[in-house]
DNA sequence: TTTATAGTGTATAGTAACTATACAGTCAAT
DNA sequence: ATTGACTGTATAGTTACTATACACTATAAA
């Protein structure tokens, strides 16, 4: 009774979930061998095979080089081997960790979409905001070249730690003054949402009150069309302007293919 | 005041965790290209686009092909855009629930070789099983090969789809009669321990009362020994031996590398 | 002004872990 | 005798980089 160490390659294969191909891989690297090999070189694996081969298919799931496993199938003991375990159960952590992070990512880009989507873009209005808590950046606004990388880089850094990195967009402040003499793109500060957050960071600001939303599409270097118009606005409904104003992208290169399809979100204070 | 659209592209992959090559890689294949390239080919890539390509990197470490990362970017609309998103947020349910699998076989592998590591396998002691479940295959005892290979499968099957697959090794079920005639290796049946389940399936055997266990270290072709001791022992203490013996391997090939130092545990009903 | 060094470019080869393809031998069944 | 399903080896191709070699450019220090 020797038919449980005599499962032909292609049965093996289909058995683990691991391909005909990869199987004569192993064997020919020395990673996995069958249990033994007829005189014309027929490969048969048993049915104790499948643990050996389970554990390096999960170990591979789990990022790990074959090199490594194989450094490790070359050295087996209990005791590395708890080792190696207890290791892989961190890696999982960490993996699931991180995916929770994409998620996150992901239901924010599709809440910005959501919320895009049903946004008429041709209407200039003043909109109240209960309060909406921004991360800014160092001033870059007379920033040398190198102080400016430095300042985005910091800016970033910071946005990653606190994992609020890329899940909404870089929005930029410019200050009343520059919008006013014309310097559109004399930028004060850089600037992401933080939706709902309950945390206090250091470089927040929070906008409350009331803000004049203005959404412009087009490239960027006609957004002296939109300003126009706000400005207009604001002098017929007799408001103030407040220092700064806000700019984001509601549409940019990553829905959009044209650049003439972008559409920026303009608030004024 | 175009700074913002000037990072280079040691800066840019730094901020992005992108490599420099990387880049270039991604320049080179039309997937992603810098804002701008200066006269003598320098690349220079904007803020805004930090966006994109955090985009490009999520969908790739959600195992995304750059084909298809590709066929996205250069066809992209709100729509298509919210589908993407939708699509790989299921993408993440199914990988998490892959990881929890995987977690779950760890920690069931960690349990396993924990015990066996407090085990003096010197010893034959009767034990008392509350109540251990055992998934069993079809009966192979009289199966043709083609049969034996297709039971097998079946089996590998089932347990995959009940989520146990690959946490507990793989054991065997000899019958009593062929223990007595010296057929240690005509097999009756497969099992595999359903550890604390609550749930019924359909092919399962529970053990319960009193069982002689005993170890066996070394390969199976010599396994002959262990029984002798252990039929002795039973007659010593005058006992009654009942249908089946359970035969699993404690340290296998995944744990041990000489075959002489696998350790195989013996349960006589 | 030279020189160092840190950055940029292209081009090519190498890598990991397969996957596909070509071609030949084996075996069981018609 | 032949068909079809299996097996083997050997080699090339694939994906997504990574490393290396070599040349050009820009800035900063000696």
């Amino acid at each position: 009774m020797q038919k449980i160490n005599q499962i032909p390659i292609s049965e093996f294969a289909s058995l683990t979930n691991v391909s005909r191909q990869t199987l004569i891989y192993y064997d020919k690297i020395n990673l996995f061998k069958p249990d033994y090999k007829n005189e014309i070189g027929y490969r048969y694996y048993s049915i104790k095979q499948i643990e050996l081969i389970s554990v390096i298919t999960l170990l591979k799931e789990l990022g790990m080089p074959l090199k490594e496993i194989k450094e490790y199938t070359q050295n087996k003991s209990p005791e590395h081997f708890l080792n190696l375990m207890t290791q892989q159960k961190k890696t999982i952590q960490e993996q699931k960790k991180h995916l929770e992070y994409n998620e996150m990512i992901i239901d924010s880009k599709i809440q910005l979409i959501r919320d895009a989507m049903e946004t008429s873009f041709d209407q200039i209005e003043i909109e109240e905001y209960d309060e909406m808590t921004f991360y800014i950046s160092d001033n870059i606004a007379n920033a040398s070249e190198l102080d400016f990388l430095i300042s985005i880089n910091q800016f970033i850094d910071e946005l990653k730690s606190h994992e609020i990195f890329s899940s909404q967009p870089i929005g930029v402040v410019t200050h009343k003054n520059d919008i006013l003499s014309g310097n559109y793109y004399h930028y004060s500060y850089l600037y992401v949402n933080i939706p709902n957050s309950k945390k206090h960071y250091k470089n927040t600001v929070t906008l409350k009150g009331k803000y004049l939303v203005g959404y412009y599409i087009g490239i960027d270097e006609h957004v002296e069309e939109a300003y126009n118009k706000m400005l207009n606005k604001i002098d017929e409904l007799n408001l103030t302007m407040g220092d700064y104003v806000y700019e984001e992208y509601v549409f940019d290169s990553v829905i959009k293919n044209n650049e003439n399809e972008y559409i920026t979100k303009i608030m004024i204070e």
